[in-house]
DNA sequence: AGCACGCCGACT
DNA sequence: GTCGGCGTGCTC
């Protein structure tokens, strides 16, 4: 029996929470279809999914099954490269398939109006017709100049509409007329030519001996997988290096990537590889782009168009045909962590993208995630003892360590590193005597200083005199920090606002006074103290305004600037030349925290804003505030001693079986009504009894916040030495708590989670 | 996730 | 008498 007209089936994977593909017919689909965008109606609405599979029979019911309402045919399926990145990523983070690859995607594809857009973005062309290619130029009248320009225009070959529009005054109208005397139409694209590979420019000064050793390890690479642990102290010209790499990855007719912190996505980086890439096609990609920007960016780079691919981390899923060579530049970087939905790591995704197309990968920085740390060191026995001899040996050295250990700049020396005991020494709102002569002697030589306080705000809290009684948040379990310029309460956690109280909301008593320092408080001491000196704040506040923020730090690279006060935006990529000072104030706040991973925090954000300091030619010097002036970490940091440190914070995990000499999971669990997280979190810890099979599952607790905007916050941790018993644990858990969990209930799974 | 349906409280 | 709260169920 034959059958006519066979049924034909797309397995598509839908933006939905849901583990299943959904089936639809589409009779004019076939294999070559798999990865391609279609729309498709899903219950009451139509939404976008991708073609996963194609098939020629269903099981749901025929009744059922509806019919797919359009293939987007103008958009390139997702490799099938890619698509298995989706597919590992859903795996091993276990968020649903659907919404893995739907998310990998530009927003504007991910909306049922994709084709549209597509449409309106695709340029039109204009050419000649054979009627207008008579048309002698000179014989029209004098007047229509317009016309001529862009009838001349079109005689050399079809044009886009954008450029004419660009390149000719008065083109619309002109447009108008020539259409209508028939001399022009509209043409087809004409056939993309291929782009040379890019030449670069040659570098701007000589790389050191480190420098080259580090690129012909890198050049030896290429065409292979290899990871690399690029460890180089501030200013030693990692950037140099990755340059070096990406030339010879581009000379090879390879694409590179190049991911960044979201912080460090500076204009300055995208102009220094402009400059030193002049005609190779760079394009970002990062999420204040506007949707048609990045689907225009990702639409190129899918096409090979592009040769370099610079963003943050959401670029990892960026559609790479011919990538050759991966870049993450600050591998430890918190952001490229992604906190909500999928909760993937950029750099672990970016290293199995790395190893799938075999092509190396080159993780910088100067202080080394101690998880990348322990996979490029030979003596950490991180793996476990559980492992065999043989599977021991090769997780040993699974990255390559390239170590620059010296500043590029020959004149330029690490700046040394004091403390200031605040047990011993007075300060003024916050800033200690030393801290302030120290800035004033900055000031008498005109040079600069930079004051860190990782908080926002005139003070973290507004404490009673009477009775300490706190404001506090009503919707989350934080103080309110008090704004002194706008005379208001804010919740850093929610962004809720209040009116600064009049009088104690306990006791009556109107002696309310700021408790501890922010930026704005410091900003405002240093004023008092130094009235002559011009002084700028650096914040999140401060910079609110598109473009306030690159004015001021033109400013203070323009000498402009005697003291800068800021937060954790002060300590990435920018370099001051006259800076010679850096004041720490707080380091001290982290030592509190119930995170394991504070130390290697704070260490390396230390070290980074330590790193502002004497970038060119004059000696810098780094003052820290401490209380606890003989803490280890303070001497490794004064001793610019990575390894020492990284080796005892290790020696720790180890002992507490912490990563990296273990795998995490995270449950994390919210309710609105009192008590709901707790006990559900509890529940599920039930869940696990008899299955946690090598695998140690811990009570729930409540999280570092309890409460943020009007949510009760618990978690449950799961730590396993295997990451495979871990993985099938998960799978397993996530199964039962799903069956469990009521709709007042939202939990998610944290795979190696950041914070904890 | 959306988006429906459905069953109990205060209102034009 | 309705408008509308959010609990439960389904989406090829």
């Amino acid at each position: 029996m034959r059958r006519e007209n066979r049924q034909r089936i797309a397995r598509v994977a839908l933006d939905v929470p849901l583990d299943s593909l959904f089936d639809f017919v589409a009779n004019d689909i076939d294999e070559a279809d798999i990865g391609r965008l279609v729309r498709v109606p899903f219950g009451k609405r139509t939404t976008m999914g991708v073609v996963v599979e194609v098939a020629d029979h269903s099981d749901v019911d025929t009744a059922k099954l509806r019919a797919v309402e359009e293939v987007l045919r103008t958009v390139e399926p997702i490799a099938r490269n890619d698509l298995a990145v989706a597919r590992f990523c859903a795996e091993y983070y276990h968020h649903p398939l659907g919404q893995t690859l739907l998310g990998s995607l530009p927003p504007a594809l991910r909306t049922a109006r994709a084709a549209q857009i597509l449409r309106s973005m695709e340029a039109r062309y204009f050419a000649v017709t054979a009627e207008g290619a008579q048309v002698d130029l000179d014989r029209l009248p004098a007047k229509s100049v317009a016309q001529r320009g862009l009838l001349s225009a079109l005689k050399a070959g079809p044009r886009a509409e954008n450029e004419l529009a660009a390149a000719l005054p008065r083109f619309r109208p002109a447009l108008r007329a020539l259409l209508d005397k028939g001399w022009i139409a509209t043409a087809q694209k004409p056939a993309e030519t291929a782009q040379a590979p890019a030449d670069p420019s040659p570098s701007s000064f000589e790389l050191n001996e480190e420098q080259n050793a580090a690129s012909a390890q890198i050049l030896e690479a290429l065409g292979r997988y290899q990871a690399f642990l690029l460890h180089g102290i501030t200013g030693s010209g990692k950037t140099e290096v990755y340059l070096q790499s990406i030339a010879a990855a581009l000379a090879a007719r390879r694409q590179a990537l190049v991911l960044v912190p979201e912080i460090n996505l500076t204009p300055q980086l995208e102009q220094r590889f402009r400059a030193r890439f002049p005609s190779a096609s760079i394009v970002m990609l990062h999420s204040h782009m506007g949707e048609r920007e990045r689907l225009q960016a990702w639409l190129a780079t899918q096409a090979g168009r592009v040769q370099i691919v610079l963003g943050t981390r959401l670029a990892v899923f960026a559609p790479l045909p011919s990538l050759g060579l991966v870049i993450v530049d600050e591998e430890h970087d918190p952001s490229f962590k992604q906190q909500e939905g999928l909760r993937y790591s950029a750099r672990d995704v970016a290293v199995y993208r790395a190893r799938q197309r075999g092509c190396p990968i080159v993780l910088g920085s100067a202080t080394p995630s101690l998880e990348s740390w322990s996979n490029a060191a030979s003596s950490f026995d991180g793996s476990g003892s559980l492992k065999g001899a043989a599977e021991t040996k090769a997780a040993q050295s699974r990255y390559r360590l390239l170590s620059l250990t010296h500043r590029a700049v020959p004149t330029s020396t690490l700046p040394a590193v004091y403390l200031l005991d605040l047990n011993r020494e007075a300060a003024r709102e916050g800033v200690a005597e030393g801290l302030l002569r120290q800035i004033e002697q900055r000031l008498k030589r005109g040079e600069q200083s930079l004051v860190f306080v990782n908080r926002r705000g005139y003070a973290p809290a507004l404490v009673c005199q009477q009775c300490a009684w706190v404001p506090e948040c009503s919707q989350c379990a934080a103080r309110m920090v008090f704004h002194r310029a706008d005379r208001r309460l804010v919740c850093h956690h929610c962004g809720h606002t209040s009116r600064v109280p009049a009088r104690c909301g306990e006791c009556g008593s109107a002696d309310l006074a700021p408790l501890g320092e922010g930026t704005q408080r410091v900003e405002a001491a240093l004023a008092a103290q130094f009235p002559d000196a011009r002084i700028v704040r650096i914040d999140r506040d401060a910079t609110r305004a598109k473009g306030s923020a690159q004015r001021l730090f033109d400013a203070a690279g323009r000498g402009e600037v005697d003291i800068l006060v800021g937060t954790q935006m002060l300590a990435k990529g920018h370099d001051f030349p006259n800076l010679t000072l850096v004041g720490i104030l707080n380091a001290d706040a982290s030592m509190f925290s119930a995170d394991f991973r504070a130390p290697e925090r704070l260490f390396a954000q230390l070290v980074q804003v330590a790193g502002r300091a004497g970038r060119a030619g004059l000696p810098g010097e780094v003052w820290i505030q401490t209380r606890f002036p003989n803490h280890p970490l303070y001497a490794a940091v004064q001793q610019q001693d990575f390894a020492a440190f990284a080796d005892m914070q290790l020696a720790e995990r180890n002992m507490l079986l912490m990563p990296p000499a273990s795998h995490l999971v995270l449950l994390r669990v919210e309710g609105r009504k009192p008590g709901d997280a707790l006990r559900f979190a509890r529940g599920a810890v039930d869940l696990t009894r008899g299955h946690a099979r090598d695998v140690t599952v811990f009570d729930a607790v409540p999280a570092a916040l309890e409460r943020k905007a009007g949510w009760e916050r618990v978690q449950v941790m799961a730590q396993s030495r295997s990451r495979k018993a871990l993985q099938n644990f998960i799978g397993e858990w996530r199964k039962a708590i799903a069956g469990a969990a009521p709709r007042a209930i939202r939990w998610t799974l944290d795979v190696d989670p950041l914070e904890v």
